[in-house]
DNA sequence: CCCCGAATACTCCACGTGGAATAATCTTTA
DNA sequence: TAAAGATTATTCCACGTGGAGTATTCGGGG
């Protein structure tokens, strides 16, 4: 049990399995794959288990168990314990109570765009609202889906702040590319 | 000259400043904090002599000699090369044209929000209302201030792209907040 | 009934990052 | 004018990530 190190994303999301029941890593895996929360956290075997070894050490999750399912390699089930489950809300409420600089790289390319002519800028950005469109068709569709299912939207609202943002560029992007064909903004 | 290893975001700063002038790893530091652009990407001394590093080892730009100020240690002043000018250009153009999933951990946070009651979330929500309002008033500011001092506006685009995408956040937290009040969004 | 490929369940290594450490020199203040 | 602190310029180490690699076992087609 090491001093508390900042919980990362894919801990985030372990500690948020482990909340429902104890389970062993890869029931993790496949339960995020399932859920489609690979869409929120950047989800790789490798990295799994060793943020699952990390939560151990830190003593917010423990071994308790090991079953073998047929003559499969030993599976540790773990369970998570008070200090992790503190640990969870902690890191909830300071995500939600403070926005932190994550530094998306599309910002940087804007602001280094000036470094390309201004006719190829228009063409490329041409392309990435296609890509934007399809996104925000996904996402639609993906909410339709939930809400015919009838699961919870408290289950759900990520969709839709995901929806929000991506409107927001695709208006943003669109603006930009009217101005610099209409030669609005000099470049 | 290894292989082509993906661009880092420091990396990209580098070569940016490098196609303006050669320059040693300091130089670009303090020109990297002198025009803010730490609001863009991380910068780090250390990881900017990493990154440096790399992108010699890759070809993109060469050590070109080694003036000595005073007795201070030895600095090494680095030019970019033909290659470096071309892999600059296509990272832009391909994050430009690409939208890349960067996995934030906002959106996380509230998809797991349904984990702490309503009333502790609409408090952390004020809180984060008011963090992002203030960034928001400090990019307007800091555009103001671009304004007057002449600045040309194709070198600061990125600062309205922020504003637009902080106000997006902002509405779509603010709606969230209200429905959680009035008990519209059943938790 | 046997082989091939997919799934299961993990391990390991190379790389990039961040923060601390270092060491010299310049500036400021008492 | 001497000590304290900031600036210059860089190195180093520990950590987290991602991707490839491994070994076993289950399921389906010829």
């Amino acid at each position: 049990m090491a001093r508390a190190t900042a919980l990362t994303p894919l801990g985030v999301a372990a500690l948020s399995l482990l909340v429902e029941e104890p389970m062993h890593p890869y029931e993790m895996y496949q339960l995020l794959i399932a859920r489609h929360e690979d869409r929120l956290v950047k989800v790789r075997p490798g990295t799994l288990y060793h943020a699952v070894g990390r939560l151990e050490e830190q003593g917010l999750v423990a071994a308790t168990g090991t079953d073998r399912g047929g003559n499969r390699p030993e599976r540790t089930t773990y369970t998570i314990s008070a200090a992790g489950r503190e640990a969870f809300t902690k890191w909830l409420q300071d995500m939600l109570a403070a926005p932190v600089n994550e530094y998306p790289s599309f910002p940087l390319a804007i602001s280094e765009a000036y470094n390309l002519p201004a006719g190829v800028v228009v063409e490329l950005l041409e392309r990435r609202l296609q890509a934007l469109q399809e996104q925000l068709d996904f996402l639609v569709s993906g909410e339709e889906l939930l809400k015919k299912k009838g699961v919870e939207r408290k289950y759900w609202i990520d969709v839709q702040y995901q929806q929000c943002t991506l409107q927001a560029e695709i208006a943003w992007v669109r603006t930009l590319q009217v101005q610099l064909r209409s030669g609005e903004l000099p470049w």
